[in-house]
DNA sequence: TTGTATGCGTTATCAG
DNA sequence: CTGATAACGCATACAA
């Protein structure tokens, strides 16, 4: 394997001028420079990472958290969006991302995880799925022992950065565009579930929505199942206007359940799936940029390990109509 | 940082002890390895793995390429699981996988391609999606640089083997539970494009069927595109007993129209998408175990690494019925 | 601006 | 069975 050295050889300098040359130090004549660049090219010189990282002690990689259960694989969709946005940023920054998925976290001992990690060289964490059932990972950011991005959740620390949308004011303003535009006052919402961080704010968006416009609001807690979106609007649905859903995958079921039983009424989720064309009818959603959220993590999660001090980051979004034909191929 | 020399200090022997009870060397007495376990433990060592690939020379990290293209998103779950299976048993075998997207090869050179993996210390490449337009791909992939596992395309040399279900057995054999049970022999089969590998497999079983049962065969491309299928299912549905699809997502389109048009035709898909439940109506696809041939690939690649020589592997699957009840949480 | 020398944490070789 | 010690490829403080 050709080392640093050869290119130093090659070039007639020193090693040491070689790694300047390669990490960009400004103290260096533009004309050894050129040899020194010209040497690398003709040896097809490879910098070794491992090499690397071990000399500048520097934890230059990151593990990404994502979450993909056997149940919510139809929101893989959103998991392999958080997991290109963070490579293909995270690669653009020469930093090294490696994955772990949280169920497996929390069947280890947080110990555990912590040993692995470290002997990964692992310096922050970017953590995408989070809810308030995930023990372990929870005790793993608080610990503190990693800088650590929580994406949809407010954790908070000198090392702990967290990352969303505005979700109340994303739900408000779905919902209030597809009731206007629908002129429609009597609202059930079904609801997230408690363990789910988002929940509440979503909840609250909505409420505040009845607020203002005076709407009849019945809310049902739909725990993100598609399957108690339907039971709910079958039980509920005749009674209401339009149907407010803190998920896409609800407003499916929601939508599903409606068709089935032959009434028309308006739907919304929440997310921006593509499964959302699949609802048979069009329908309003909010979109995500996950790619950008996990962009955005990598960046933050790199100034933490930098020293910086963590901090809440707001991402913008869109309501967007989704219908089958602007999703298939 | 603690380091194995600590360690060898707390338990009063030589680095070079330690090391190899870490790495569980045989010819150590049990009483030094207790000694050093127990250092480990006090001392809550933790190797680190940088210093390790450094000094052993060995490249213990295999790069996975997987696709996700925007167009693919609701492909995204078949990804997900080959993640998964990739990364769960990789750990296991204590093997570091990197994750690289296959349209991201394509923007660059195959040389800038070599040259990123070599950095990374990549050892192996396990190809999860390919097509016959990926020309760098493949080209990175006949180059033999790499150790090399190729799911779904018939890549065979001395370091690459390839893995697959027996795609024309399958696509035989799912096709022709659909028609025996619904009694049909005018059949109108939508195959794949022929930039996929796996296509000529799929229509090669079709062609099979209707030879040994006597079926009046129509074939038509449908590229993978539920929306071509679609098409191809307005125009000629209604001359034929039933559709048979070479991919879960025509079948998808082509059911759908058939809803559309409101005749009834039974329809059968490939692969076992959880999406399938969104059909309308059950039916009848290839559940492959995405995360078992990842899993496969990676002890494969492994072996591979190890001097072996490639070789072509076969994995088992599955006749089911898919059904919306089956699917959704 | 360039070169020298030391250390990063392991593994592996070889002598004891 | 155990212990020195030399690599591994690079970064960096320091000397020139």
């Amino acid at each position: 394997m050709t080392s640093i050295r050869d290119v130093a050889r090659e070039a007639g300098v020193a090693i040491s001028t070689v790694s300047k040359v390669l990490n960009h130090y400004p103290n260096v004549s533009p004309e050894t420079r050129n040899r020194v660049e010209e040497a690398v090219r003709k040896l097809q010189f490879v910098p070794n990472a491992a090499a690397a990282t071990l000399s500048s002690k520097m934890p230059a990689r990151i593990c990404l958290v994502i979450n993909s259960a056997p149940s919510s694989r139809l929101n893989d969709e959103i998991s392999m969006q958080y997991l290109s946005g963070a490579i293909n940023c995270a690669r653009k920054l020469g930093m090294d991302v490696t994955i772990a998925f949280s169920y497996s976290m929390e069947e280890r001992s947080v110990e555990a995880s912590i040993q692995y990690l470290r002997t990964q060289n692992v310096g922050g964490l970017v953590v995408c799925t989070l809810d308030k059932t995930q023990s372990r990972l929870i005790e793993l950011i608080e610990s503190g022992e990693f800088c650590t991005v929580v994406i949809d959740a407010p954790f908070l620390a000198q090392r702990t950065s967290n990352i969303s949308i505005d979700n109340e004011t994303a739900q408000y303003e779905v919902a209030g565009r597809m009731l206007e535009e629908n002129h429609c006052s009597r609202v059930l919402y079904l609801s997230g579930d408690d363990n789910g961080y988002v929940s509440a704010a979503r909840l609250g968006g909505m409420k505040r929505l009845a607020r203002d416009k005076k709407l009849s609001l019945m809310v049902r807690n739909g725990h993100f199942s598609e399957r108690r979106a339907q039971e709910i609007t079958r039980r509920y649905g005749a009674q209401y206007d339009a149907v407010v859903c803190a998920s896409d995958m609800m407003a499916l079921g929601a939508m599903r359940e409606l068709i089935r039983m032959d009434i028309f009424r308006p739907v919304c989720g929440f997310d921006g799936l593509k499964l959302m064309g699949y609802a048979g009818k069009q329908m309003y959603t909010v979109k995500q940029s996950f790619d950008a959220i996990a962009a955005e993590s990598i960046r933050e999660v790199q100034r933490l390990m930098a020293g910086e001090s963590g901090k809440k980051i707001v991402m913008p979004y869109k309501i967007v109509r989704m219908t089958y034909d602007d999703v298939i191929d």
